[in-house]
DNA sequence: GTCTATATACAGATAGAC
DNA sequence: GTCTATCTGTATATAGAC
């Protein structure tokens, strides 16, 4: 049986995550880290290499819970705009930003390998979800056939993405809204009318 | 007549433009400024407050220029799809990110509302720009009038911002131009047919 | 495993010489 | 106006006690 008591080193990787979200990678301070979790300088750096190693780990972890998020939310019922417009519609907190598409901006992630890597995968992962629901609806006649799906697909993750931007450098999370529902119109025009 | 040597003040402002744009504000130290700007402690502080001062100042500058830019585009001759794939697709360093945009990540930047209010200010008027283009194609059927401008406006700023998210994260400027591709598309799906 | 002590470098700013 | 010296605190990591 295992202690009812979080461990340390989840405590670490927890808070990690929490700090990547709101500072970002340079603006996370393993003394930052070790205050939120209630730790010393010893365990970090008896769980972890450093640094790199415990925000490699924090971020694999956000995007394979963003990518599962992905999966169940697109594998349910309803039409090509019904599941995307669920998708976009989703409740978030968006004036905190992407857990993922935030750390972008990073340069210091960027430039290292295994941090951009999760970062290149989630959002490979979520184009790919919705090139197949788009192409599902172009091929069961939802959609005009002229409609490309993966640049479309691209197009989506975009105003997401571009949608925190916009509330973040506004303070107003309604801007992530209007552009939401400025791409579902667009879509709706590419729909086939019968 | 001035001194044809640019002055410390000037080449002070410039490094931090460069430097806020490849580092973000918290990753941007007044060290490597003035090393950039090649000064020393003391022209810094004689000239400015510190380093948010010369930030805002920096900011402030890179902003109006985007907006010069902007309006410059905007005020060109042309359909409204013309004028919008020109400023779309003008040639930009897309993976250095916004220079503006960019600068939402930073907490520290979105937390203090002089250095935010020149951000907002840009979407603002990128935003105005685009939904008076889409307005005047409405009006003049270029568009079908159930195309709403300032919502479809919000998507277009959203769709660029969110490009350079994706470039980014997958270090791969041809992201950018796919979500780009994709816009226009839809954005061809929307106009009157004769 | 976790703690405290310690180390080197840098962040950000002030003081005062020139 | 610009420089160097100096200051207090933090960043990141190692050492070694318990």
């Amino acid at each position: 049986m295992y202690s009812r008591r979080v461990d340390t080193a989840e405590r670490l990787i927890e808070s990690t995550r929490e700090l990547l979200w709101e500072r970002g990678y340079i603006g996370t301070s393993p003394k930052s880290i070790l205050a939120r979790a209630g730790a010393g300088q010893g365990s970090m750096y008896h769980h972890f290499k450093g640094k790199a190693d415990l925000a490699r780990i924090a971020i694999d972890r956000t995007a394979r819970e963003l990518r599962a998020e992905v999966d169940r939310l697109f594998a349910g019922p309803g039409t090509a705009v019904e599941r995307i417009t669920a998708y976009l519609r989703r409740e978030r907190d968006v004036l905190k930003g992407c857990p993922i598409g935030g750390l972008t901006q990073d340069s210091d992630v960027i430039a290292d390998p295994e941090l951009r890597r999760p970062i290149e995968e989630t959002f490979q992962c979520l184009r790919d979800s919705l090139a197949g629901v788009l192409t599902e609806g172009r091929d069961n006649g939802e959609f005009d056939p002229s409609l490309d799906p993966t640049d479309t697909a691209s197009t989506i993750v975009a105003v997401l993405q571009g949608g925190y931007v916009l509330a973040r450098g506004a303070n107003d999370a309604a801007q992530f809204d209007h552009a939401v529902t400025g791409i579902l119109a667009l879509l709706d025009h590419a729909r086939v009318r019968q």
